[in-house]
DNA sequence: GCGCGTGCTTCGGTTTCCGAAGCAGCGACC
DNA sequence: GGTCGCTGCTTCGGAAACCGAAGCACGCGC
């Protein structure tokens, strides 16, 4: 498990050997389902199952990877009694993130109306 | 090119057939060098070569794709003289996760004090 | 013409992701 | 005690995504 070395502010990762933390938070997020899984978890804590299912059953192999990532960062944390959540810091991202989702609402206003110009 | 379809507010993606916008941001964004390109493009407009170079020597078939994708989706479109830019919506999005800066930097310093406790 | 830089393409090899199956642990219920 | 169902998690073969280096066509300066 942990196949990859886990992104780090100060730390060179790819596409960037600056160590700059933005493109620390870059990689990581960038993986697939990382973006998702912590908007996820934003939302409610949940158990590794319930989680997956949210995230439009992924597969639990890469889910897995990606909540180690997620823990190692120190964004999330498992509870005792197994359910994942959001530490502050993670909160603190997912406070960072929101305005996306207004904006998603926006984009979706900007491509409907004249956008049946799509293949 | 352009293999798989394009993520869209509205249309069902990969994890959610809900069509929810958000869910299409995070599809669209959650693939790789997605979302640094649009970081950087943020930044400021660049041709080709020179984003890749400031991407980390992205291969380049990956970053035509993400390309295609920003400007599939009107985030990004290409003027005259070849050179990459956001659109208006794209520049939104660019503002929308423009405090992913701050939240680094505060990440950073949260990690690096005693978190000599990496392996 | 020639060199150089551009946007972009191709392609073989590697990494990542997926999906289905399965395992061990635990509480509920009989 | 047994087995049912649910949990977190693992394994593994095949598919898809990504990488990296090379190369093509074009435009511009010389």
């Amino acid at each position: 498990m942990a196949k990859r070395s886990i992104p780090r502010p100060g730390r060179a990762v790819r596409g960037s050997r600056s160590g700059r933390p933005v493109m620390a938070a870059l990689d990581l997020l960038g993986r697939r389902w990382a973006l998702r899984a912590l908007w996820e978890l934003a939302r409610e804590p949940r158990g590794f199952r319930a989680l997956q299912a949210d995230c439009g059953d992924v597969s639990s192999s890469v889910l897995r990877e990606r909540l180690l990532e997620l823990v190692a960062a120190r964004l999330a944390q498992q509870d005792e009694d197994g359910r994942y959540s959001l530490t502050l810091l993670g909160a603190e991202l997912g406070a960072a993130l929101a305005p996306l989702d207004g904006w998603a609402k926006r984009w979706a206003r900007a491509l409907s109306p004249r956008s049946d110009t799509e293949k």
